[in-house]
RNA sequence: GGGUAGGUUGAGCAGGUGGUGAGCUCCGCUGACUGUAGAUCAGCCGUCAUACGACUGUGGGGGUUCGAUUCCCUCCCUGCCCA
């Protein structure tokens, strides 16, 4: 058992390892509980996204149905957008949103690049145009934190310049990777909310002398937790696994939250647990229930195809969600096909209920001590869960 | 019954005033989506072909012509107006 710093009593945040690593090497997955004051989160642990203070389709109900604990907001999106100073005066991102769990946001690094052609970036900070009106506006650590802090959200996170996996030379990594722990420094030194955590971001691309470096340079910070960023990206499961085999075990002794950002498909994640990372979050699951796609045990279903007009069963038999509970997926196909709005909502809640159940069986198999077994079963299944394979055939999804 | 405007690929349209009509939007079929400018995007959507391409197609029939969606005759169908 270990607890995140010196000063845990005092800290905004605690992490405690329930079930360390077994030392056999078997796997590196391990079980925590990271608590603050509004709540405690049990890793591994899904975060679904809520860009603009909405987890898309679902109202906090919704959420908390479908067993979210944890939810990421965006500093960029929401700085644009009602505007960080507008909700502050509203009592805060929780009490705007109506979501009373913990919410971290995301520090707006990640839209530097996936903005690209709209940014000017230098050591003082990131400057933009707006994709809302075109106004412009510069990002820098400091803003950054003073947004996080006016949003009041749980865990905030350290401004980051991330690097695309690939299309990126070893220049431009190490350039993005140095000023990323320079923006580090300067976002703990800027940080005063006491009752707020702060994670620091981890680059480093795909080479690994950077990535080890990034990983040195990022623990030695007094942050709360220790992101994992520039992946979940265009890279090779290889190269994603070859990050982590660089990355964690830099991290073995220490105690804090490993979390890899952008990561969302249920296989990624279990892979990435089985390699020590504690906590996720991704549009994924979300994202691919608005257009069509569910995810069940048997594989994945495209709600859309011509195949499901007559299909009486529930997404998936068993299944607790709400879809499941009281739909068929002959109605789920109607819906999409008629663009009516509880299509996406339906859709939403059945995935991440999925995925977070999914989390939920990691959980109880670290517990157990199972869960190497547990990543053979899934290896050897290799579900359409996987976005990568396809596992239901048409003349399965077409079975009366 | 008279007049008038029309019948174009599932639907709705565009185009074409004698010299090769497969163009658009829906619908439909399939795929993609990983720190959300995404209830979005991409491909296909007459027939055959993996493809290159080939063929067919402008309501039916007939006529004129080297050649007809276009000109002529006739029939059918639809909207509107008048009886």
């Amino acid at each position: 058992m270990a607890t995140a710093g010196p000063t845990a009593a005092t800290r905004p945040l605690a992490y405690e390892i329930i079930a360390a690593a077994p030392a056999d090497g078997s796997t590196r997955a391990r079980l925590g509980r990271l608590t603050t004051a509004r709540g405690t989160v049990e890793t591994p642990q899904f975060m679904p996204v809520g860009t603009n203070a909405t987890v898309k389709a679902l109202d906090p109900d919704d959420l908390r149905e479908v067993g979210a604990s944890i939810i990421l907001g965006n500093t960029y999106h929401l700085y644009l957008r009602p505007g960080h100073e507008r909700i502050a005066r509203l009592g805060g991102l929780h009490r705007f949103m109506g979501w009373d769990r913990l919410i971290l946001t995301d520090s707006g690094g990640f839209q530097v690049v996936s903005l690209a052609e709209l940014r000017a970036i230098d050591d003082e900070g990131a400057t933009f145009r707006s994709h809302l009106d075109g106004s412009t506006h510069r990002f820098t650590p400091e803003l950054s934190i003073a947004v996080q802090e006016s949003l009041g959200a749980d865990i905030a996170v350290a401004l980051d310049q991330p690097v695309p996996p690939h299309s990126s030379r070893r220049e431009q990594v190490a350039e993005a990777t140095e000023r990323t722990h320079r923006w580090a420094a300067r976002s703990l030194a800027a940080h005063t909310r006491a009752d707020q955590a702060l994670f620091g971001i981890i680059q480093g691309g795909l080479e690994a002398d950077l990535r080890a470096e990034s990983t040195r340079v990022i623990a030695a910070m007094p942050f709360d937790g220790l992101c994992i960023g520039g992946l979940a990206g265009d890279e090779t499961p290889e190269q994603r696994t070859a990050a982590l085999d660089v990355v964690v075990p830099l991290l073995a002794d220490d105690p804090r939250p490993r979390y890899l950002m952008g990561l969302g498909s249920p296989l990624d994640m279990l892979e990435a647990v089985h390699r020590g990372v504690d906590l996720f979050d991704s549009v994924l699951p979300a994202r691919v229930a608005r257009n069509g796609t569910v995810w069940t045990e048997e594989g994945r279903l495209n709600l859309r195809n011509a195949a499901f007009l007559d299909d009486p069963r529930p997404i998936e038999a068993g299944c607790r969600c709400r879809a499941c509970r009281g739909f068929s997926r002959a109605y789920l196909a109607h819906l999409f096909r008629a663009d009516e709005l509880l299509a996406y909502r339906l859709a939403t809640c059945h995935n991440l209920t999925f995925t977070l159940d999914f989390m939920g069986r990691i959980r109880h198999a670290i517990a157990a001590g199972t869960f190497p077994e547990l990543v053979r079963e899934m290896r050897a299944r290799r579900t359409l869960m996987d976005p990568t394979e396809r596992l239901v055939s048409d003349s399965q999804a077409g079975a009366k």
